[in-house]
RNA sequence: GGAGGAUUGGCCGAGGGGUUGAAGGCGGCAGUCUUGAAAACUGUUAUGCCGAAAGGCAUCGUGGGUUCAAAUCCUACAUCCUCCGCCA
């Protein structure tokens, strides 16, 4: 959520940023329901004070005993409560169209993001590592993994539907693996690992942006809750409400935890393997900052992701999305793209992003710093993977196999398989 | 799932319709005393919103209700604790 008194005064900013972002959104709208609900709060505020100030006095009277003079009083009062009633009313209205209206404007891209229309204007900020020439038949993952066991698809969809599957063997191991092997290392590097639940309520999802806008693209439960799409919602919102001290940032979190989307308007797109599916792991990096720190942290998560995928030995390039291809509640993000040769291609593998305040103002998280400012202010939350299981998984598969069709596993990765070099074919 | 109990400021804890935004204590901050510190003493110490300001409004778990007036009465819900049942 945007700061309204900020939308109030930059009006010209505010309007050139969402249009660089293609976010339609109603200024006259805004406009008009911000002084409406100002409006309306001065006046109810007058009448409470008016109501206050009479209640007192009938106190006054009754202690007194003067009776007649306090039941006129009384009168006086009942009146002034009926036009609260009214007041109160179209207050209220104003104050939930207003912000029904600001959880559905996106975040104000920085200034470093480069302006672009899609994807296509999306700079390459740069590379690492030498996608493999095969001096034999290379194979897709969703070919090469159900030939070893490691992964079936068909059973997956029998158990649970389209884009769901299964991995055996060496592949669950694989899975375990990479998790281990990722939160491991970023336990080494500063950030703490969590343990959190997979479903959280509709405030949680509303305080990093889920919701309102995005609810089709999450599993609901009949309960009124909701399947988590990443591990951002748990570990951002873990501090909603709270001031936290200057002393204590930068927070530096992780967790692995299972991810549920629904896909919805995806179909047809990556359709094959374990590219675009409805559950995967995934180990999430969040921070929560100072404004001061918030991009320099923005660029160390990045290369927390990068390590990975360099010790998984895994080519990938990093690139900055640009205003129109960027996610609602980010200010700037980083994409990184991991080699795949069945795409011939890079794709996405990581999403590291800087939201600024935007969901701290949503999620109420606050910091102090007696020293330099007097009360609170909102903290600067980022997020990014690190990375998504599934998708390093399909990477090692292909980018490790071998002409026999195995596949080998790679160095970092062998003390979490227990000894095992090489995936051959499952019994 | 059933039966009880609880929820007040940074923390502990009073208050059970009317100058109670809320006693008292602890902690924090400032000062007196002291060479310095401790102790003692004195003062001070919530947040959000509207407003140019003066000032005002709201907030005692959350939402409704009763009343001229609610921390205080009623009600629903949430969370925590104890006991029972069930369960990995």
């Amino acid at each position: 959520m945007l700061d309204a008194k900020f939308m109030r005064e930059n009006q010209d900013l505010v309007r050139q940023a969402l249009e660089n972002r293609h976010a339609n959104w109603n200024l006259d709208l805004f406009n008009e329901l911000d002084e409406k609900r100002r409006m309306f709060i001065s006046q109810e505020e007058s009448l409470q004070a008016k109501r206050n100030a009479a209640s007192k006095q009938i106190g006054a009277l009754m202690g007194q005993g003067k009776r007649d003079e306090a039941e006129a009083a009384k009168e006086e009062v009942r009146k002034i409560n009926e036009q609260l009633d009214e007041i109160s009313k179209q207050r209220d209205e104003a104050d939930g169209a207003l912000r029904d209206l600001m959880l559905r404007i996106p975040n104000i891209p920085d200034a470093s993001v480069p302006v672009g229309a899609d994807e296509n204007d999306n700079p390459e900020i740069r590379r690492w590592g030498i996608p493999r020439e095969f001096d034999f038949e290379y194979k897709a993952h969703w070919d090469l993994g159900p030939e070893l066991g490691i992964m079936d698809f068909e059973r997956g969809t029998k158990l649970a539907g389209s884009r769901f599957y299964l991995l055996g063997g060496a592949g669950a191991r694989l899975e375990r693996a990479l998790i281990n092997f990722m939160a491991d290392t970023h336990g080494k590097r500063g950030y703490k690992e969590w343990w959190c639940p997979a479903l959280a309520n509709a405030n949680t999802l509303t305080g990093t942006a889920q919701l309102p806008k995005f609810e089709e693209d999450l599993f609901k439960t009949t309960d009124g809750l909701y399947l988590i799409p990443t591990a951002e919602v748990q570990l951002t919102n873990i501090h909603s409400g709270e001031v936290l001290d200057a002393s204590q940032l930068p927070l530096k979190y992780c967790a692995f935890t299972p991810c549920f989307r629904s896909e919805a308007g995806a179909a047809g797109r990556d359709t094959r393997g374990i590219i675009r599916v409805h559950q995967f792991s995934k180990v999430e990096m969040v921070k929560i900052t100072t404004p001061e720190t918030g991009f320099d942290e923005l660029e160390g998560m990045v290369a927390d992701a990068e390590n990975i995928l360099q010790l998984l030995g895994l080519p990938y390039r990093v690139i900055c999305l640009c205003t129109g291809d960027m996610g609602f509640s980010s200010a700037k993000t980083y994409d990184l793209e991991v080699w795949l040769p069945c795409y011939q291609g890079y794709k996405e593998i990581s999403s590291c992003s800087c939201c600024t305040d935007f969901q701290a103002r949503r999620a109420n998280i606050k910091y102090k710093d007696p020293d330099k400012f007097k009360g609170t202010r909102y903290v600067y939350t980022l997020n990014g993977s690190g990375l998504a299981v599934g998708r390093t998984m399909a990477a090692i598969v292909e980018n490790y196999q071998q002409a026999d069709g195995t596949i080998k596993v790679p160095d970092v990765l062998v003390p979490y398989m227990g000894g095992m070099t090489v995936i051959g074919k499952q019994d």
